[in-house]
DNA sequence: TAGTACATGTAACTCGTTACATGATTCT
DNA sequence: AGAATCATGTAACGAGTTACATGTACTA
């Protein structure tokens, strides 16, 4: 129950759309909430309401067809008893860091200084509208939520950090030392090359 | 292409097993990483040797029957050509971050400073393993991917910092203030009564 | 000798995405 | 008039997990 718990939590704020629902999601994609496609929301949709979480609200009339969802005792029951559940550990998955991790030296690393600038692009405009988000003028933010507001940003900044602290290191070649009590660089980098090598000669 | 270029940095540090693989996931969980099944590693395994990017080392009756897989030629390639596509930006799914910002003023905060505390457990253990890992003489970290122990400890503190003043604004309800142009705590809570006292009354 | 770690593999299933199909309304 | 946005939905597909099935080798 993961999709179905952001459903409800999002129709805690007010009755929405599935439409509605999806540009929400987008919206606060700066780390706090995460992506659905209307290929999981309108189907979830039609579960709960078959489970009697949520219902729809009845539209007199009032032009553009559309469905607003609101949700019922049991939705908030539902919802409120995800809340009172202990989270589960943070899922991250970062690219980057797979990459730079399996990095060698054999691989020119004004390629990687690239992929970090590209990241620190992102990580700034994203730092930009968190910081902005809470004195928007439009935005519901509830003042607990204003602390993970408060998270982005120190993780945001504390990124932009470290980004410039590598960029910095790959530039001028001061990297830290590693470890490698089995002289691994070497024969990786042996493995390679005879691999490659072996190629080359076909 | 993510699983099976996950297998490939592995493979790139030296031939392994598919038992193996799962165990250096599980290892390297710290953020860097993400997680994998057995259900997912041999079959991909067996794709990748078909597609010609890993190959079986014979193993010279050597005791235990075991598969070790080395990259080919061809998996060495498509593994740099990995490295340097740019990364997409990172998928964060947070569970603690996404109850905070859909919490609202009727739910206990006791509630929320013990999944807070939780967090700060799990967190604290994991900044002692990779403050640990590049010094504990057996692992191998090459000197780039000393800069991802440095992102994830930095990360790690950020996060400490965060839970601390998280939890301390908590208890002494010293909350930021929030944004709120529509009155939508106020009509949050009477939709949320008038939906559970509904209930009662039944 | 019992339990744990090492080791490989498959089948059924779940979850979610992509691509498609359709149409109304509003803005330029 | 045409583009953009609002709006709902389905079918096929893909990625990865869970649970199961099986067996060896080391260690307390």
């Amino acid at each position: 129950m993961s999709i179905e718990s952001s459903i409800l939590a999002i129709l805690s704020f007010w009755p929405s759309t599935g439409y509605n629902i999806k540009a929400e999601f987008e919206h606060k994609a700066a780390g706090l909430y995460w992506g659905m496609s209307y290929g999981s929301i309108y189907p979830k949709l039609k579960k709960l309401e078959e489970e009697g979480l949520v219902y729809p609200i009845e539209q007199e009339e009032e032009g553009r067809k559309k469905k607003l969802y609101e949700l019922t005792p049991k939705g908030w029951e539902e919802f409120e008893n995800w809340l009172r559940l202990p989270p589960a550990y943070p899922i991250i998955r970062d690219e980057l860091l797979m990459k730079m991790s399996t990095w060698h030296e054999d691989m020119e690393s004004s390629v990687l200084i690239s992929h970090l600038l590209k990241r620190k692009e992102t990580t700034e405009d994203l730092l930009e509208f968190v910081k902005d988000w809470p004195t928007n003028g439009i935005s519901y933010i509830s003042k607990v939520g204003m602390l993970t507001i408060r998270y982005a940003e120190l993780r945001l900044e504390a990124e932009l950090k470290w980004i410039e602290e590598s960029i910095n290191a790959l530039e001028n070649n001061q990297l830290p030392k590693g470890q490698d009590p089995n002289r691994n660089t070497e024969k990786l980098l042996t493995r390679r090359r005879e691999a490659t090598q072996g190629e080359k000669e076909k």
